[in-house]
DNA sequence: ATCACTAATTGAAACGATTTAATTCTTGTC
DNA sequence: GACAAGAATTAAATCGTTTCAATTAGTGAT
């Protein structure tokens, strides 16, 4: 495989203008630089990575780890990650956890050993200190939908409390009284600040209760097998509301309460969040929790690189703003 | 940030056993590979990889090129796929051409600088060429979901032809004679070998005619437009089916038939393609022709893995067989 | 024609790991 | 206790690129 000293006799010259000529154009003149590139043209040279890495100390590239890139509204966080990358001519490795911590921390070590410049990470498992610990090593790191405890890294959230009691609030008024919120584990902390966010709305009003059915994971899967629980409860206790706690697990109740004959909304009503397409168009159109994933995205990058490029540069923590978006599986039929 | 001698200096040993306690075990005696992990754990080393890339002449890695991660489908062929090489402890780096030559093209070029072992990929753009200049350099290549035109390479594939015959043929069954094929370009060949199958179909039937509306990518809001130019058809060249060439278009058809006050199947019937999780739980539960999407991406996996360690590996053309799975959008109500 | 100065080019060192071949240590045997 | 054979360790070379410092070429002014 061709590499620089092969272009370098081709082009009669030697490898360092080889470098200067892909590297630093202006220190080469053009006559000796188009020669460079016929020659590179000719031996299908492709320079190799490694090297370069070792030699420069840098590696442009920046890993980010999701929690379940099947779920569409990682994957719009990714793509608007990914644009706002590819602006900077910068990489993104994407990596995969599958909302399971020992692969996250495989993950994690994989990134390190590649020295890539940052990782923005949504976590599951307990990964702050490690997260530290690379940061310390000078690896920059951004925290994807999830305020971080630590005033270590920035990060970009949306309020989840503010959703997760905008969702109850509209149930609230429609009349519902007892409401299940279905989502789990309880330490992803988005899953645990909507909870409370339900609980705040649910506070101030009479009669109104909110019980939690804590799923392992959060999938249609999980949706489905809570709300066989749900069906289970004795007929006084059975919730008339349910809010999932990401538009995955609300379909999966949807379905598994339609294969019951449980009507939505008539007898449980049912909302969201995270709204992602496929939310509108479901059986009973969902209602939901709108987040604008892309720009969160985006927004975590543009914070990444600024940390790469100035590690001393104060850590932020903007806040985007849910909101409600109501349709028929709280609302019912509109004729 | 500590490297090997470091190590070494700590354990009181060499960097050569520092290196062998770490890749040979079975070279070093229990007492100093313990001495030497201790010193790795107190220092936090962590190794850097291009420098034992460059050493070790490869790099375990391996680089998969989707055509839109944003599509659950191409989700859940990334996901079979990474399992099956994490068993093999081969990292997958993930890229999305999004559909975009140019993105494709680039994600290439990259995989090619960091000399990944293989690459798996579905095309958009017209990258044989490429891809075969590719292999020519010692990068394996295996192509998901689409036969390839030469014998180069391994491919993973469904009958798309087949696929789009018995789409058409479940449609024409239920009495439906003017069925328009939704999705493109048709130069992605999973589009065109759905409508040649679609053709197939139609060509015994007395009366049947089927109509191409071809579009540049295949995502909902495709759907939504060419919908539109669907229902402008004078009244008697108005479809009374439509097959949409992926599921995320059928979704986007749906919608736009609804919002037009267009029954389905009543006065169109639907289908689409891919079977995604989505689709059962559609407004109006779709149609479709379903992929063993995990167990193609296990399968390309494991063929790329295959002609990694023995390059002169014969290749290999599987080809899964797709499954009608009707619902509503064509059986219609059943109480 | 010479000088001063800038532009262009280059040789050699460096990045951090792994590996090969050579050396030193153990251990068991006679 | 000496020796051979195998186990454990190590010094030094190497992977392919970039960069630093040094050299050479080129340009315009006198």
């Amino acid at each position: 495989m061709a590499q620089v000293r092969d272009v370098a006799a081709r082009a009669g010259v030697s490898p360092a203008t080889v470098s200067n000529a892909l590297n630093h154009p202006d220190k080469v003149s053009e006559k000796t630089r188009l020669r460079v590139h016929r020659a590179i043209e000719e031996l299908g040279y492709v320079r190799n990575d490694a090297a370069r890495q070792l030699r420069q100390q840098q590696n442009l590239a920046v890993g980010m780890i999701v929690l379940d890139i099947g779920n569409p509204f990682f994957a719009d966080v990714a793509r608007g990650a990914e644009n706002s990358l590819a602006a900077l001519h910068r990489p993104l490795l994407l990596g995969n956890s599958s909302q399971n911590a020992e692969r996250e921390l495989t993950q994690l070590r994989l990134f390190e050993e590649q020295r890539v410049d940052g990782i923005l990470i949504t976590p599951v498992g307990d990964v702050l200190a490690r997260l530290a610990q690379i940061k310390q090593r000078g690896i920059a790191v951004v925290i994807v939908d999830r305020e971080a405890g630590a005033d270590q890294f920035s990060s970009v959230s949306t309020n989840d409390r503010l959703g997760g009691r905008l969702a109850v609030q509209h149930l609230l008024d429609l009349g519902r009284r007892r409401i299940s919120v279905i989502g789990g584990p309880q330490i992803i902390r988005q899953v645990a600040h909507r909870h409370q966010g339900a609980q705040d709305a649910a506070a101030g009003v009479e009669g109104a209760q909110v019980s939690l059915f804590d799923t392992g994971t959060m999938d249609s899967q999980a949706g489905r097998e809570a709300t066989r629980a749900v069906l289970d409860l004795p007929r006084g206790e059975r919730p008339d509301a349910v809010f999932a706690t990401n538009d995955l697990v609300a379909l999966g109740v949807l379905q598994e309460l339609s294969r019951a004959g449980a009507k939505v909304p008539e007898d449980i009503a049912l909302i969201g969040y995270d709204d992602i397409q496929f939310a509108a168009s479901a059986t009973v159109p969902i209602s939901s929790i709108r987040q604008p994933a892309q720009e969160m995205g985006a927004k975590a990058a543009r914070l990444l690189v600024a940390a790469i490029e100035d590690p001393s540069a104060p850590v932020q923590h903007p806040v985007f703003t849910p909101a409600l978006v109501a349709r028929e599986s709280t609302l019912g039929h509109r004729e």
